[in-house]
Order: C-alpha cells, then structure tokens, then sequence
DNA sequence: CCTCCAATCGAACGTGTGTTCTGTTAATGA
DNA sequence: TCATTAACAGAACACACGTTCGATTGGAGG
C-alpha cells in the first residue's frame, strides 16, 4: 500500500477519533479544527486524495458524507481454534469439517483480521521444539496455517515427509516432476523430492511471537 | 423497556438501514423521505422522544449527529504506529511523546489485544536486513516494541552498542557490574559488556511475520 | 359540549457545511 | 531560467439541514 504523507495520516486519524467519540462523522470544518489546519479546503483537498487512494469514500454535496469502510469500523479480529502442537516427528492435527466447529472447549486465539487477510479455514500451532529454526521460527511460536492439501509454486507450506517421518516447514516448487523444499534460510541447501514422498497439510499463513 | 409506537419503530428502522448502507448516519430529511412522512418536524418530534427514551443520542444543531449507541467500540484490537525500521547499522527509531500520534507514523499496524496484553507505549518496527536471525527474527518481519531506557533481567530488549554501532535484539542480564546479552539461538554465545558500552532502547514485546 | 394533549403538517428562518475560485509557496525537472 | 505541480490559505457562494412556530386533527376524559 501506498505511504500516506503526515497530513493525510492526522486527517485519517482526527476521522477515526471523532467517530469513535461522537459516534457520527465529523464534517470537513470539525476535521480542520482537529488538525489545526487553516483553510476548509486543504481537509478538502486531502479528503478527495484519501478518496482516490480508497482509504475512505464520500458523498459529495451531503454533510458528513465520509464513509470508512466496515473494515476499520467494526472488530478487526478473529478468532482461530489452536489445533495442537507442530513438531518435527508426528504430522500436524489439521482440524476436518467436523471438529472445525467443535472447538469451544479447545484452545483459541485472538488474532488481528490483518494478518488472515479474509482466509477461511485458519488454524494455529504451537511450535515444539526447535526443529524449525531454519524457517526462524523457535521453540514457543505459534504457527498460523491455513488448510490446504495442495500449494502453489512458492508458498509456504507444512510438508510431511513421508519416508523422514518427519514435518517441515518449507517454501515449495514444482520443477520438473520433482518437487524442491526452499528453506526461509538461503545458507541451508534445497530438498529435492517425488512428489508421491511429500504430503502438503496447509498453508502457512503467518508466525507470532510473544515474549515475557 | 418501553413500547415502541410504529412510527418510532419506522424511524429507529430507517435509521439503522441508512447507516448500514452509507455508513454514517441520515439526516432529518433523509429519515422523512424513508419513512415518507410530510414534514421534518414529525421526524424531529419523534427523535426527541426516541431520545428521551434512550434509544439514540443526539447533537443539537449538528446535521446528522444521530448515535445510535449499537456501536460497542470493543477494542480487542489496538491500532500500533509503525515507527520505521529496524537494522543493524543503525538506532531504532523510538517515538517520543510528539511525535507518538503525528508524522514520525505514517502507517498503522491493527494488532489483536492478545498480543499487547495492557501495555502502553507500543510501537512497531519492520525489521530490514537479515541481521537479528540469531534471534530467529528473519528480513521483512515485524517487531513489536515496548519504549524503555531500563529492563528486568530477562527482558528481551532492543539494545544499542555504542562501540560496535549496531542495534541488536537479545536477552539482557545482569551479573556482577558486568552485562551479559543473551541471543536466542542458544548454540551462540553470549556477549558480556560494560552498562555504559549498552544503551536499552525498548523491550521487546512480540514478533509478527507475514507470508504470502 | 368542552378542554387537554399527543401527533402531524406546512412553511419559514438561520446557519452549518460542502464546494469552488483565486492566489501563494516550495519543490522538481527540463 | 521557466514551467509544472503538490500542498496550502482565505474568501465567497449556494443550499442542505436542524430548528421553530402556528395551525390542524383525532382521541381521551370530564
């Protein structure tokens, strides 16, 4: 996305605080006021910027008329079961269609709609252990997946390797009838395999560290 | 609470479709012509009562400022400033007080709740350079901070060493009159320096990584 | 019959508010 | 050096919009 320039980014948020306060839209004038700027037609003109740029939309000639969409309005949050534990000796507990919405009992995560980006189908892992510090992801991280059996050429997936018996974390490329496993680390060699030896469990999404 | 009459009904109706559909709220004649009533002052009767009722508040002489209180501001979400970037080379750059909601921030990170926990004075950095992957932290990663000259013993912190010039993220330690920062990768091995050789720029709160 | 009052109507008033127009300034590039 | 453009200032215009006021209607209760 496109960087907003400092003015552009104090309007957004004088826009986001009144909301928030009054529960309206302010008008251009309350705006102005807000940023301490001097003229009506600088929030104006910014406004119709912002516009452009798709932060937010307006009806012209109608007061007030400013619309931010229902991303920013409304919980940009979800929830996502934790189905378990990934590490490197036993496959990953991908939830099925009907444990998917089972999970009251299980663990949960809250996590921010930005990271899902609309994904359907996401579940979290804790990591255990530390056989994936060649993705730099460490012993306590919590892995967010999406559920897939198939990836496209780059994604990174977990893969279970069927011959190692063992799963991984690895970008994947179809080249040739083989299949290359790229490591997050460049220094580390490539795996190359058939394609029958490896079984894509999901997508991962995202990786989360918290540290106390 | 207290019945409805149709016709606060039709308003209260009118008013929620008109905010669902534009996204901020109708004016008096907006109402009128939903509800097809004849004259403003009926709508204007009418929401001084649905007022009175609680059911909505308004502002006096300010043009759609209707709030209809089913807004419920939950914030499981915390909007973070993104300060900048982190890299070896160079400090991180710390929002102070003025610049903490003005230009220092021209973009935003929505982060679930979860993962602040409470904390006041986070900021987020985008990590540059592949420099911090001793502490499993890779290129394009984002890192969340906490502003702070001090830090317990444990503490992952943002550490400047003023000899070497570099920022480093590491677990900071105590011991003797001596400080031991402590990488991730526990197969690395520590560094031991003086208190006036480190400077803490902050705590490191969280990691967040992004695939795609 | 009457009064009382909630609900509505139509019209008018004053100002809040989006918009536009004319300039000015600073930065950029030919 | 001049032309171009983004960003901003200040003033003015037109009408959208909240408010008010007088009048009417219809029902409830005496």
């Amino acid at each position: 996305m496109k960087n907003l320039t400092p003015r552009q980014y104090q309007i957004l948020e004088a826009l986001r605080d009144f909301l928030n306060k009054k529960g309206y839209p302010p008008t251009v004038r309350d705006i102005q006021r807000a940023c301490g700027i001097s003229s009506t037609s600088v929030v104006d003109y910014n406004l119709k910027v912002l516009e452009r740029m798709g932060y937010l939309r307006r009806d012209r000639e109608v007061s007030r008329g400013i619309d931010i969409g229902e991303r920013e309005r409304r919980t940009a949050t979800v929830r996502v079961p934790v189905a378990g534990y990934i590490a490197a000796g036993e496959p990953i507990p991908v939830p099925t269609p009907d444990t998917w919405h089972l999970e009251a009992s299980a663990e949960a995560l809250e996590v921010a709609e930005e990271m899902i980006k609309g994904r359907e189908e996401v579940f979290a892992l804790k990591v255990k252990g530390t056989s994936m510090v060649d993705a730099y992801i460490n012993d306590g991280d919590v892995v967010l997946m999406q559920a897939a059996a198939t990836a496209n050429d780059g994604d990174m997936v977990a893969a279970w390797l069927k011959k190692e018996n063992e799963v991984t974390l690895k970008r994947i490329y179809r080249e040739g009838g083989r299949i290359r496993l790229q490591p997050a680390n460049i220094q580390m060699s490539p795996l190359y395999l058939d394609p029958d030896e490896v079984e894509v469990q999901g997508r991962v999404i995202g990786v989360l560290r918290w540290l106390d």
